[in-house]
DNA sequence: GCCGTTTTCGGCCCGACTGTTTTCAGTCG
């Protein structure tokens, strides 16, 4: 499947075109391009090899034949000669936030600045005072975008490390007997630092061998008998772990962690009169359980602690009183309240997005798209909303199991009111609003500005409460104890927001879930390749100690509906 | 560069914000 190579091609074009200052449609037609290769759901070479590209949306003659060129050669001449006229690190340089293309040909024809290593560098150095446009503030902000850049990129956001932790399982299991993924990314962290797999195998040393010899690593690190680390192309560092079926369970246990879980595993065992050890439970040095991993648990008579739970907070406690939560799972969701069409910026129709809700076995979904003040994503006004329901209606009528539900995702204005008026909104089934512009505001505003639009009497859903897209942007200031408290006060729903944010994070859901503010998990899909990140949001509520009864898209459609009805204690 | 049609050209993605200016360029969503 070579889509996301090709995908890359045109990116990369397009980030190119953008140096060149060219035509700023042309450089969105890469990117759509790109997109639109990105997500076709079948292998690109067997549509181009069926002479089926040109029907692809978002496809035309000069990416066809481009495309084609890369499946036959290896390569695009279009790109090359672009490569020739720029160094490739250059477009390194467009990733740094606050800095463009305008800006990084400046560096690059007036200081000589191509790649990111360079411009730390020239900026520590001083080099780049008196440069024109780039005054105190701007070389302020530079400093600030590459810390935050370096920040962001050291760790993997939680979808894209599963990804690769899936690829690698596929790659060894046909080695192994059995490979586990362990550490952070079994317990469902938002980002992740390495990946841990845990393999059961009698032939350690030549798993090892497989391992180290794939084809994404880029660097092999320290190996024992029974451990490898390897870096992969991507940069982040993988550990592989090799047990035996004896010792399986237990050293997926340990790989798991948390440190802080472990710690508190070794006092409950040694307060148990067990020992624990890598290689499993022992009692007067004699072996209790090593696999599976639930024996241990077992042994050591205590229910079994989801790994979403192993944090050391208070889940040894819980469990040893019985009290552990039956956590929320995918199979309890039984719709997504935010989506996308393409009445502004999703990459599909209604009815589109209906037959995927309805292949993935919801019995509802909300179309919220984007309201005017977001312009860019063709924000819908009063009237286009209107016309949207009649659109809706006609959907419906052709899925009698599924419930359409007629929504928004409202901008909340700088002053904390909404983009459309109420009259619109209480026609509609659901609110969701959320904030899209002035994430500079200093905490005391943002804040107010949040409890304003969470009080306001049509608003069921905050989505993304604290504006934060994993890799990319940092949340805005905002006293998420304060939004919690206004939440439960008026009876409105906190998202998380599955899709590459994970907002709410962990630690905040769970505040909301003890202030008894129901959670709603969507994947806020703009295209159906975005709906399966719902399981990420389920793994997030997870992680946030959340039982069915605390997600409000687990409800049946009778009583959300109910739900949506519901009375709201304060007025504006 | 893609797309649709009024069908081989013209429209497509625009407004807010910031920092640098002294009338606006660059970046972002």
């Amino acid at each position: 499947m070579q889509n996301a190579a090709v995908a890359k091609i045109f990116n990369d074009i397009a980030d190119y075109l953008e140096l060149a200052d060219d035509n700023p449609f042309k450089i969105r037609a890469y990117r759509r391009a790109a997109e639109a290769v990105a997500t076709h759901s079948t292998p690109i070479e067997d549509a181009a090899e069926a002479g089926t590209l040109l029907e692809i949306e978002g496809l035309g003659q000069a990416t066809a034949e481009k495309t084609q060129e890369f499946l036959a050669t290896g390569q695009v001449r279009f790109l090359e000669k672009l490569r020739d006229e720029y160094p490739l690190s250059l477009l390194d340089l467009l990733h740094v936030p606050n800095l463009g293309p305008k800006k990084v040909k400046q560096l690059y024809r007036e200081r000589g600045i191509s790649s990111v290593e360079e411009l730390q560098s020239a900026l520590c150095k001083g080099e780049l005072q008196g440069l024109a446009g780039f005054g105190p503030k701007t070389l302020q902000n530079l400093q600030q975008g590459l810390l935050r850049m370096a920040e962001m990129t050291k760790r993997l956001p939680l979808g894209d490390a599963r990804r690769v932790a899936a690829n690698l399982v596929v790659a060894l299991n046909s080695s192994a007997d059995r490979i586990e993924v362990a550490g952070s990314l079994r317990r469902g962290c938002d980002t992740i630092g390495n990946i841990n797999l845990v393999a059961q195998t009698n032939d350690a040393p030549s798993l090892i061998e497989t391992f180290t010899k794939l084809p994404g690593v880029l660097e092999v690190g320290e190996q024992t008998d029974c451990d490898a680390s390897a870096r992969l192309h991507t940069g982040i560092e993988v550990h592989l772990h090799c047990a035996t079926p004896r010792d399986f369970g237990a050293a997926l246990f340990h790989a798991t962690g948390s440190t802080q879980h472990l710690a508190e595993a070794n006092q409950q065992a040694a307060a148990r009169g067990f020992e624990l050890r890598c290689d499993g439970l022992y009692r007067n040095d004699e072996f209790v359980a090593g696999a599976p991993e639930a024996d241990i648990f077992k042994a050591l008579n205590v229910p079994f602690i989801e790994p979403e739970l192993r944090e050391g907070a208070g889940e040894w406690e819980a469990a040893a009183s019985g009290v552990l939560p039956v956590l929320v799972s995918l199979a309890d969701i039984r719709g997504d309240l935010h989506t996308h069409s393409t009445w502004s910026d999703g990459t599909v129709t209604i009815r589109q997005m209906a037959t995927e809700m309805r292949e993935r076995g919801y019995s509802y979904f909300a179309v919220t798209d984007h309201s005017k003040a977001l312009v860019m994503a063709n924000g819908l006004d009063a009237a286009r909303l209107r016309a949207q329901a009649e659109e809706i209606a006609a959907v419906q009528a052709d899925f009698p199991d599924l419930k359409i539900l007629r929504g928004i995702e409202c901008d909340i204005l700088r002053d904390g009111t909404l983009d459309l008026d109420d009259d619109i909104l209480h026609e509609l089934d659901i609110v969701v609003a959320s904030v899209h512009s002035a994430f500079t505001l200093d905490e005391a505003s943002q804040t107010a500005r949040m409890v304003r639009a969470i009080a306001h009497p049509a608003v069921d859903i905050i989505a993304h409460p604290t504006g934060r897209v994993l890799g990319v942007r940092p949340p805005y200031m905002v006293n998420v104890g304060a939004l919690i408290e206004a939440a439960r006060d008026s009876a409105t729903a906190l998202e998380i927001n599955a899709s590459e944010r994970l907002d709410l994070r962990d630690t905040h859901a769970k505040s909301a879930r003890e202030a008894g503010v129901l959670l709603a998990v969507d994947s806020d899909a703009h295209a159906p390749r975005m709906l399966p990140n719902m399981a990420l949001g389920v793994i997030t509520a997870r992680r946030a100690w959340c039982e069915s009864a605390d997600v409000l898209n687990t409800k049946s459609l009778e009583n959300l509906m109910q739900w949506l009805n519901r009375p709201q204690s304060k007025p504006l």
